[in-house]
DNA sequence: TAATTCTTTGACAACGATGAATCTCGGTGC
DNA sequence: GCACCGAGATTCATCGTTGTCAAAGAATTA
């Protein structure tokens, strides 16, 4: 690797013009430019981002902290970050929770000082622990909950998304629709199950339709497939007449798709499915299934014009921006029918 | 943040005895080292890491290059990778190329340099570009395809998985099975095009099975549902019997379980069907779908061992390592039938 | 013409750590 | 009693950049 000195010698000027060009300050003139651009371009050079780090503590790395990154919603988030980073300049350095919200402290405190910024979809933070976090280093959280803290924070349209999801069931002629994915346990206020659960209510008083507690179907502790086939079955079992499933995740409505199947029910014609993620299995389950696609380009978009500004100057903004991405209802089969729509997103 | 020198001062100790205390070296007394410590813990010191690789050469940061993320194997992938580096106390930085094969250049020329060492799923590249890379920063490659250059690589065993594959087709009784995901564009020798239908001719010679080149069916550019299932639709549409197919990719699966439905069959009594890959969806598509596991845990740690091995000496090791990952087949309902493989893995 | 300004460039220190070389001092051997 | 040794600690230079300040020369002004 040639270095900045090599370049200097070459071009016959400082080290310190050298520096100048390579970062474009005026008050260089046109000759020399050009000369220490030749020299640059002879030595193939490239400067030292871990030196530049270091003098100007300015670091062009942020961490984007997430549970995890086989579950497709977060795979698709992160990669929407990262091109989105490299607008921005940026470097996006992953780190995986699990889910834990003790790893989560311990990767902020560990990283977090020697990061430009963080992007963090925070599973177990408390209050107090966001406001530790937002010490340490520019932070936006891309969060369901508020936090008590000044952070900036991204947000889907959760209690929207689903409602247009119960209107459009509604608008296709479905009356006795059920709730997948409630979750009466301790979980916060303001988690995405209980927003999705509002939404839910919304949209059926939007209709005029009652909220009947025997088709909202509680799923603990995870949105997954396997519990989401175990809601329906039990509704099933239970001989509670529906016609209609409106999951809270793909993750569940796939497991519906799969239990409503199971029971003999055709989708959409005896009963509808929908979700809530728009991952890209969506598009391509057996039927298609219909989902609310959150915005996922717009939250990486959002999240990093945030952070950047606050990595630029960090006290002069306003302390706690909001900003709740634009939803999109993406109809397929499981409430439509037909095959056209199969294939694509 | 402290810095080593304001924990020297509070040990009343030099600068350079700090140093010593945190990378555990010897010839610290006992005493010393403790004061040391002791400063560290009230000061909440953390070595900064940026200035640690500038002096000693060392960059614990390896690139991980990969064609996307939102693909379930490369999200998997790289979380098991992650996982495993940091048992080797290593930090990964994923680098998305989107299967272009410039990209992948850019990529190394431009990062390759500052990083400590590079993990690559490598798409286009040519064996001379390989050399190229391998020259430039410590390399493993994760690639089906063998490089005439001197790198070490992990690759998974797919021919002997495909040929597994179809033996577990025969030894069900089917005889008319497909090969769903042939290529014969103008992909190189070895790619995992190749490889696997080699697998794919290898288990019918196992069985005594002709090999009928109406039940290969080619799929390209690339292996996806749509593709799958539209080489599933037009072998229907032909008139071709079969009763079985093996496709080289569970995304290709997955189209080929919604074509076969589409078209009135039942799987598995009258068409089995099987993938390759064993992503999440396998276990939770519907019907559940046999496919084989090419043990990504095992690429991932042998991966990061040889990584390791070559940045801590490069020369010593020798030029051109290659580990097969052990594969599992995974048997669902796609081809056994029944409902108790459902959900799980 | 001399004084002043502006433009372009360079010398030097510094970011926070580590490697090499050096120093100190109590303990040995003769 | 003197040279020697080695463990434990220190000093100094250095990694590749950038910020600060000053210098040299060209251009402008009085």
């Amino acid at each position: 690797m040639s270095t900045m000195n090599d370049v200097a010698l070459r071009a016959g000027v400082s080290l310190k013009t050298v520096s100048r060009v390579v970062n474009g300050e005026p008050s260089v003139s046109e000759q020399t430019r050009q000369k220490v651009n030749a020299a640059i371009a002879e030595l193939d050079f490239r400067p030292n981002s871990v030196a530049r780090n270091l003098r100007t503590g300015r670091i062009d790395v942020v961490g984007l902290v997430l549970p995890q990154l086989s579950q497709p919603y977060f795979s698709s988030l992160a990669e929407a970050i990262m091109r989105e980073a490299e607008r921005h300049g940026l470097t996006v350095l992953i780190e995986l929770t699990d889910g834990d919200a003790e790893a989560e402290m311990a990767l902020v405190r560990e990283h977090g000082p020697h990061l430009g910024g963080l992007l963090m979809y925070p599973v177990g933070l408390s209050d107090a622990e966001a406001r530790t976090v937002a010490g340490i280093v520019p932070t936006v959280f891309m969060s369901e909950r508020a936090y008590d803290a000044p952070v900036d924070r991204v947000a889907m349209a959760n209690r929207e998304g689903v409602r247009a999801l119960v209107g459009h069931m509604v608008s296709l002629g479905y009356t006795r629709i059920a709730a997948l994915g409630a979750d009466h346990s301790d979980l916060p206020e303001r988690s995405a199950a209980h927003l999705r659960l509002d939404g839910y209510r919304d949209g059926l008083r939007d209709a005029g339709l009652p909220c009947l507690p025997e088709l909202v179907i509680d799923v603990h502790p995870q949105w997954s497939r396997q519990l989401g086939a175990a809601g329906v079955r039990r509704l099933i079992e239970r001989g509670t007449s529906f016609d209609a499933v409106v999951a809270f995740a793909d993750a569940l409505a796939l497991g519906a798709l799969h239990a409503v199947q199971e029971a003999g029910l055709r989708i959409p014609a005896e009963v509808a499915v929908a979700g809530f993620d728009d991952t890209d299995e969506a598009g391509y389950s057996y039927p298609s299934l219909t989902s609310v696609a959150p915005g996922t380009a717009q939250i990486a978009r959002e999240a990093l014009a945030l952070l950047n500004d606050r990595m630029n100057d960090a006290a002069a903004q306003p302390a706690e921006r909001l900003v709740v991405a634009d939803f999109e209802l993406m109809v397929r089969e499981s409430t439509l029918g037909g095959t056209a729509a199969w294939g694509g997103a």
